[in-house]
DNA sequence: CAATCATCCGACCGGTCGTGCTAAATTAGG
DNA sequence: CCTAATTTAGCACGACCGGTCGGATGATTG
């Protein structure tokens, strides 16, 4: 690995913690070149551009998101416990891998969503591939008999986005203590398991 | 109404629109002043002050919502259909409220959720009143049968946010012409009446 | 009609943004 | 060890940001 790419893999494991911090827009060129002991030129020299930046910056993530969150299902109990797993990762996932704050996905997804171009679209992207493996999963829990026959898996994964964005906005805005356990319950009830009737 | 007033109202009222196509944050005072036909300086003579433009443009967007969303709901039929009735008109309630784009209260939180201040205590308290008025609504559908008795109102509530915010999402971001179907049956699912098992 | 006062404009400030350029320093290869 | 390529610093640019100020304008009122 020369000098250069590691540099490189340096700015970009700053930027995703200051996506998660304040947003993918939020990633400006000076504070990140403060923070790897750079400036903002020696940045230029690595991307060309903050457009390039922002995409290696999402690609970087995605990489992070898909050995924290989906990779682990290969070694779990295929069905609904498959799908379980998956769901806790995804909750707390910028943890997992070391990172600070929030989903950097869902800030990026509201600061992007009337901006067209490359990066909404690689941002797209991610969504629409994580829900193909996700439907997937659904599919299989539903095959083991985990879930009902006639289960809509397109809805079935929209309910469970649904939750996970509900998290999002109650630990992050909201700040709700209660924000895990109110996920949690939701996917019990999702998965036809109520705790409450 | 004094030629002050009208012209705060007029600021106001485009400052809303922005604030639905490109966040709170994205109101910004020159393009702002260019649409009412006034310069920068025009518009510190009636607020003083960034912040306090975004409190005031928080408080007219929160005006609109409660006469848009939850006035409606004292004409209806008492139980789950006057739930119903809100969850459909907080769906659509920019539109219904001459507003374009989407809600504006579920971008201003992804912006404003690191950064304490006013701005951001004034939309929590907006978030938060409006969860009290449906809590009582929730309560009332127990009351009349229409959903279980043993229901949690607070995470039956929080599954509704889900929902509207998984919304806001598909609609917003994904563009998907599904979603308002989604988040109906989402709802259906919620209240017992599942159309899919 | 005249005095007053709310209203609004134009110019301007310091600061940060993304983006270029050139030159120096560092690294790697023969 | 010397050369060639890569990497980084320094500096400046134009645009935009929120914010400030004196003065022109227009309406209101006595």
């Amino acid at each position: 690995m020369s000098k250069g790419a590691r540099t490189r893999s340096t700015i970009l494991q700053a930027a995703v913690e200051m996506a998660c911090l304040h947003g993918l827009a939020g990633v400006s060129l000076q504070p990140l070149a403060d923070r790897v002991g750079m400036t903002k030129s020696g940045l230029y020299a690595h991307f060309g551009s903050k457009e390039a930046l922002q995409l290696a910056t999402l690609e970087s993530a995605t990489d992070r998101f898909l050995e924290t969150v989906v990779a682990p299902s290969k070694s779990e109990a295929p069905g609904l416990p498959r799908l379980e797993g998956l769901f806790e990762r995804w909750l707390a996932w910028p943890g997992n891998a070391g990172l600070p704050g929030q989903c950097p996905f869902f800030a990026a997804a509201s600061e992007f969503d009337d901006a067209d171009g490359p990066v909404r679209d690689r941002l797209e992207r991610t969504f629409r591939e994580f829900r193909q493996v996700s439907l997937q999963l659904i599919a299989s829990a539903v095959r083991h008999g985990h879930l009902p026959q006639a289960t809509d898996s397109e809805q079935w994964f929209h309910n469970l986005m649904a939750l996970r964005q509900a998290h999002h906005w109650a630990a992050g805005f909201m700040r709700d203590e209660k924000a895990l356990e109110r996920a949690r319950a939701g996917f019990d009830r999702l998965a036809g398991r109520r705790r409450v009737a």
